[in-house]
Parts: C-alpha cells; structure tokens; sequence
DNA sequence: AAGTGGTCTAGACCACCCA
DNA sequence: GGGTGGTCTAGACCACTTC
C-alpha cells in the first residue's frame, strides 16, 4: 500500500522534485510547472528542457509532453533556438471550457448558485439520445439561477445521467458542480461539444435574470465528456447579454 | 547524397508507403493519414497504431504524434482499448476558426458578398493599438454584407494595415478574404483571439440583414495573427441570430 | 485473454537563435 | 559556436475495452 508522501523538500530552484508514483508523470509535471510559472513575470524564460527533465526525473519526450499542453492552453510560449517563455496570460488562454463557479473566479467575480429544482426523471428522447440512453432510463435534471456577485447572469439546467451520479440531488448544489462530479464521483470532464447561438428573452426569464423584457441573451448548449470521451453532462445555460460575453483564442488548421 | 526514391509500390492496403526524405515525418504521416481517412465512412476503425506505424515505417512515438494532430483537428477519436476512429466532421471539429467563406462551404451553403466600401484611412487608438500601428498609420478598411445561399447571415468589418496589403481595395473582394491574402500577399492566419457577444439590433442593422428591428444577433469581434503572430486582421462580424449558431469542440484543463 | 491506445525511457541528431 | 527547442528511434510496460 506504501503511498510514500515523500519528505516534500521545497520546491527551490534548482532542487529535485519527488513525484508520486500512482499518477501520470507528464500531468504531475504539468501542475508542478504551472506553478512554478505562476511566481514567474511575463515573458520570463523558462529553465532549459534537459534541466527541467533531469530535475522531476523524467526523460525529455515526457517533459514535452507536459509544456506541450501548457502550450496548448495557453501558459507558455516555446521558441525554436530560444527557449520556453511564459504567456501573458491576460489574452493567450486556448479555447477552453470552465464551469460556471471557475468562470466567475477567473473574471474575480464571486460565483453563487440559487437552486431551482434538482429531480430525478426519464431522460426522455432527446436528452437521452444525446446522453446516450434510452428514454426511459433516468437522468437528474437541475435547474440553477448562478450569480456573480450575487447577480444574476446564467440560467442553467443540466441532465446527468442518474446511474453514474447516484443521490446527487440530495448534495449540495449551490457551488460548483464540476467539483461534486470529481470529488464525490471521481468523474472529470475534459471535452464538450457546444453551440452558442442567441435568442431575445422572454418575460419569465428576463425577469429572473433581472433585466428588461426582450433583451438579448446568449444561449449555450454543452455536452461534456469525461476522460473515456462518455457524454456525462448535457447543459443549456442562458447568459444576460448586457454582462457576459465568450473570450477565447482559436487556431486556423490549414487543411 | 543518394536519396534512394526506392520502387514506391502503390499506396494498396497494406503496403509500404514511401515518404520522402526533405520533410518532416509526423507531417507526411499526417497528410496520408488525412487522405485515407477522406475515403473512409464515418465511425470507421483505423488499423491499430503499431501495424499503421509499421507500414509508414516510422517509430509508434512518430505516428502517434501525427494522429494527435489529427485528434486537435478533431479528424479522429481515440478511444483507449477499442482504437482510433474517423470523427464525424460535422460536429467534431475543434475550436477553429474559418473565414465566412470556408465555413458557408462547410455548412453547404454558396457565399457571397456584396462590397460596400473599401478604403484608405488612418488606424486611429483602438484598431491601431489592436494592430499594433500608431493611430496615424494606414488601414484598409472594408464593409462587406455577407451571404449563404443569396440570403444576407453577416455584416462584416474588416481593417487591415495597409502596408501589409498594398492595393487590396483595388482587388475583388466579393469572394474570401483570407484566399486574397493568401494568395496575393502571402499571409496566412494561423490563430486568432475572438470576442462573441450579443446585440439587439438597430434598425438600419436590421433592414441590412433583412430581419425584424430589434432582432437579436451574434457578434464576433476577431484580431487574426499571421504565422509569425504578427496581428494582420481586426475583424467585426454581425451574425443574424436566426440564421447563425456557433459550434465548436472545447477542452477542459484541470488546472 | 487478446487487442488497443496510453505512458515512459535513454540517447541521438537536426534546425534554429543569438552572442 | 554554444545552447535551445524539434524530430526520431526501439522497446517495454500499463490501462482499458472487448470478447
């Protein structure tokens, strides 16, 4: 059993990094990096790939595993010949999706949650179709007003599927529920498919967002996918268009 | 010197391919893999990685590299212990962006556009400071109302510094920006950073677009890099909303 | 149990940037 | 010319899916 939790010498430059033995290495080097670069400026220069490998004890294809998914979302920069640099983070971030709690935080806003409903019922044909189950097998559906800074922007509704969430209904529901997936169910989600389309809101709604009547909105539509690519979470969340908008860093593939 | 260009049996299944010596291999593995999965159904299984690899004799880590590639351009899913597999290309296509051309041809519909001014003119602070000019330099600016089918989707403003495009406002430009950049002036976008966001629209907006005043509509403000990262296009695009949704594949980075 | 993708290694050489 | 990232290899074992 021996989970050793190595005596955890701090991280000084220059000193060797222990790395647990029951995860992935180049994810274990990838958050060890992400911190490293969080106490770094702008621009600065990250140690050579060979010093940085030898260092976590790994070989070198692993450490480019890592920096090559910091590249991809977004957090460093590698230069041919030069060397590996930190992003500006302010506007390299890849397309990426977060939850609603992270998406608050990352704008420094405080996210909150009001709880509509959270039941148990049959996933019906289309929630089920895109879920991947049956009508008649049994989603959670939860219905959410989601705040920033106690005000309303996000009017979400959500469908999981019941069997791999079982008693979620009964959790707390006023956070994160990304964070209740992964720490109570150990589900992670690493993809969705969505569609941002806009419609003008109707009375109902605008008045729970608290905006005048026929405003815009933006609508998105998720279906998010754990680590073995399964569709997991089917959500439309309506944005108030006057307070929220989608940034993003998009890359053209040449085909 | 010897470059061998040995027998090049034909591409039949299962057989050797060839690849030339001057460019990289990932790369070359790559494109064949794109031709051959051009001809396969959707859904379809590729052979596993250690007989394709073997086959374009290069190393499992060199052909794996070329199918990720082709995973982040949303080609192909992997599924770990059932195999590699041709993506549906009508949804699982990864945060990209297309010029209103490509992506109209994407959606089966024939684009076009109606020009409504192309001129000279000084940057000023917000597009010089976005194209990194001084607000006194020159831009091209160009209005266009966009088109799928013959039926107005997008009002469109594009600015351009115009030292980089000398002459472009004498060109045609009814058709893709992007193919008029490409081929006439060597600039390839590779990535750019977009804002999308909703308006209501104003009455002029709306007789241009032919839908109802106060209609809602997607707009996408985008500032488009060439390969160097040089900003090269600031672009605002209208979108009506009834005719217009935004579909894309996101990741999730646990952080 | 067999087959598939996922992880990992040690070492070599190439392409490019910069002093 | 020295240092950096980019490419490439052969082989091993692990994790997961499928039968």
């Amino acid at each position: 059993m021996m989970t050793p939790a190595p005596p955890a010498s701090g991280d000084e430059a220059g000193d060797r990094v222990v790395l647990d033995a029951d995860s992935v290495k180049h994810q274990q080097v990838r958050r060890h990096l992400l911190d490293m670069i969080a106490t770094m400026p702008v621009g600065e220069q990250l140690p050579p790939e060979r010093v940085l490998a030898a260092r976590f004890g790994v070989s070198r294809v692993t450490f480019r595993q890592a920096v090559s998914s910091l590249v991809e979302s977004g957090h460093v920069v590698r230069r041919q010949g030069a060397g590996t640099f930190v992003a500006d983070p302010r506007i390299s971030k890849r397309a990426e999706f977060l939850g609603f709690s992270e998406e608050m935080a990352a704008r420094g806003l405080i996210p909150s949650s009001r709880v509509i409903s959270a039941t148990t019922r049959a996933a019906g044909n289309s929630v089920g179709a895109e879920l991947g189950l049956s009508p008649a097998e049994k989603v959670v559906h939860i219905e959410r007003v989601r705040m920033g800074n106690g005000i309303p922007i996000c009017l979400e509704e959500v469908d999981l599927p019941a069997r791999r969430v079982p008693g979620i209904e009964d959790l707390d529901l006023t956070g994160s529920l990304y964070a209740v997936l992964s720490d109570t169910y150990g589900i992670v989600l690493s993809e969705a498919e969505q569609v941002i389309r806009t419609i003008v809101l109707d009375e109902q709604q605008a008045q729970a967002l608290g905006v005048p009547p026929f405003s815009a909105a933006l609508v998105i539509e998720r279906l998010g996918f754990d680590a073995q690519r399964r569709p997991i979470e089917r959500a439309v969340s309506v944005y108030r268009g006057d307070r929220y908008d989608i940034r993003q860093t998009v890359k053209r593939f040449v085909h």
